[in-house]
DNA sequence: TATTGTTATACTCTATAACTATA
DNA sequence: TATAGTTATAGAGTATAACAATA
């Protein structure tokens, strides 16, 4: 076991960017805000899994096997998540034009609607924090999150 | 509905540092990043619960309670996590020397063992995305890092 | 009485396997 | 046969409520 003592507050050291020093503080930083993220910014109008479907259906109506794709989820786990968002009308599903298989999931207005609510909710807890940093780090953040993206495969 | 196509690779853009707009970026980077952190790089030795829980007893042992309160759970869930370290024989309970009612939890060398591979496993996705980015990128993500954790409250 | 920890139970989310309908 | 979608079922993880032991 480690003699040092639990770590408390972090330190602003130099920045290591070996990357297996780096991957380490990021993947711990990245979990950790997920997790807050998740469990006190989500609001409670709809889940992260609903969210994530409404926002891409909000650019055009997409197959469950397309949203399956984007969310790297089972096809039927997708099915569950359209199927919580019909229920309660925020999706309608209609048959494909050309292949009689597929189905086509379209966000509703009521769905748009939701969206927008759920997307506040969301932002806000993050938004009030990170409005109180300097320009810079809010450069820096911003900068870092098109790098996670790139990362994270898209 | 949104009349824009669905979008496809991120772009480069000029940052926008308006904390509404970045805290949507910003969420939405690190959910998918967190999200591909556990599906795709977590191994199969121990849960990310566990892991976690792990990786505070290195710097020493700690009452459910106390990795409770880390970690963000019930008491309950925490129960159930110790229990799962305890069976696998990667942490030992003890009674508290003071205090009857509470329990200390503490990792064995055979959990400091498999904490270790897990951190390897964990850290290789990661570090291996990150090692082709300009020092100047991974200097960002190094500071963006510290500012994550500042946010998510500690 | 209050606090620590556990047990009992239920809920959410996701997965795999099996099935139906269409191509 | 292969593909899209669904249904059935199971597993992991967490939560609340109730309980036991100690302060």
């Amino acid at each position: 076991m480690n003699t040092e003592p639990h770590p408390g507050e972090p330190e602003q050291l130099a920045e290591d960017v070996r990357p297996a020093i780096l991957a380490i503080e990021l993947r711990t930083a990245i979990m950790r805000t997920s997790r807050r993220l998740r469990t006190e910014a989500s609001g409670d109008l709809i889940s992260p899994g609903q969210y994530a479907v409404l926002a891409h259906l909000h650019y055009g109506p997409l197959t469950p096997r397309e949203l399956a794709e984007r969310e790297r989820v089972q096809a039927p786990s997708m099915t569950r998540i359209v199927n919580l968002l019909a229920e309660q009308g925020f999706v309608a599903r209609s048959g494909h034009p050309k292949d009689g298989r597929q189905v086509l999931a379209a966000i509703t207005p009521a769905g748009e609607a939701v969206l927008d609510e759920a997307r506040s909710q969301r932002t806000a807890w993050l938004a009030q924090r990170v409005a109180v940093l300097s320009e810079e780090d809010r450069r820096t953040l911003s900068r870092a999150a098109w790098l996670m993206q790139e990362l994270s495969g898209r």
